[in-house]
DNA sequence: CCTCCTAACGAACGATCGTTAGGCAGAAGA
DNA sequence: TCTTCTGCCTAACGATCGTTCGTTAGGAGG
């Protein structure tokens, strides 16, 4: 069911149990020695190693957030490479990466997209910037299209907003074992988005 | 900021304040003595009129189910009255009855589209049943727009689950004192929506 | 053998949690 | 005026929270 995984270190394996609780069950609903259950621990040994609960979620949530802005940037440039300023092809590839990094670690997204309102105050603003700068990307692109004439809607900040919800909504259903493997998924969510986006 | 109404009753205020603390940070995070704090009550004075805090969440997420299938029952006679069996209509209907509760009560349809996980066993399993009952009617009305060729896609399942998704994100950013009126909402989700359908 | 390090342990702290119990002020009805 | 009910209060319960502390078992290096 679970996929079995040398961990690297003990701090990445206490990060892993965590992802997996937080998107189940939620950050407060999850205590620390619930973590430590999960890895036959008593609670208190979890400190030799994180230095408090919203340590573990920062964590998380800034991995989580590197990935999705690196694959974004990747996919956007690789993109530009090979269609040099087609919006049809930077919406596709920034989907496919969208997904991609949601695929490839459920729990790690699910925590990114639904637990980052638990952070203190500060954490929580530089994630909410880096959230919009994301969200950009998507919202520049569709802005491109809409004036070259590829895309044939209006207002470029709800598709964006729209699409990401649709994404990120798959770290709510998609799963690993499923009838469907994450490329197919990608697949469908890059038809679904163009054709939404396209002019006619 | 917050509309002030005449409470129907005291139970009804104190279910209207916890939507907006569980939809501000979570089930878990909001405790019983900040519900009361925010009606300049001492925690324990909240059992005079509820049972328990799982009480109220499930009082909160119940009656949001309800708007939501009561709308959704509504804008399928309504299309079918008018356009018999017409799938773009009936899509094009049950997306506008979904903005609107969501539109309607953003507190409400916060809680119920994310809180749901904290019920206890047994109310959990029957919300997801109506979650699931839910999602069939787009899935059908989807399955049927396939079948005579007005929609375009491969998967009734996919495009329903990305149809909810993004509806559902709409309580997360829409703002009743914000660019767009809730009817403008609602149109540019249905255009959207139609367009990541449509055959062509 | 001695020392140091790692990784964990169990006890315990103060705070807060949901919840129960009992009391008190004021309005309502006899 | 006396009683009853309503709505809220304070005190307090046991449980659990995140966290700190002192300690211990075991292995590595000298």
């Amino acid at each position: 069911m679970v996929q079995v995984v040398v961990e690297a270190s003990r701090r990445r394996a206490i990060e892993d149990v965590a992802s997996d609780l937080f998107r189940k069950h939620g950050y407060a609903a999850t205590s620390i020695r619930d973590i430590a259950g999960a890895l036959s621990m008593q609670g208190p040994s979890l400190y030799a190693h994180v230095s408090s609960k919203e340590d573990v979620l920062w964590a998380i949530v800034d991995r989580a957030a590197g990935r999705f802005e690196n694959a974004a940037q990747l996919a956007e440039e690789r993109a530009d490479e090979r269609h040099a300023g087609d919006p049809v092809e930077a919406i596709a590839a920034l989907v496919r990466a969208h997904v991609g990094v949601v695929t490839g670690d459920v729990g790690e997204a699910s925590v990114f997209v639904h637990e980052w309102r638990a952070l203190g105050d500060d954490r929580r603003a530089a994630v909410l910037d880096r959230r919009d700068a994301y969200e950009a990307r998507f919202r520049r692109r569709v802005t491109d299209g809409i004036a070259i004439g590829v895309f044939g809607i209006t207002d470029p900040a709800i598709a964006a907003t729209v699409i990401l919800s649709a994404l990120n909504g798959v770290a709510s259903w998609y799963d690993p074992n499923g009838r469907l493997a994450a490329e197919r998924v990608a697949d469908h969510l890059v038809g679904l988005t163009l054709r939404m986006l396209s002019s006619e």
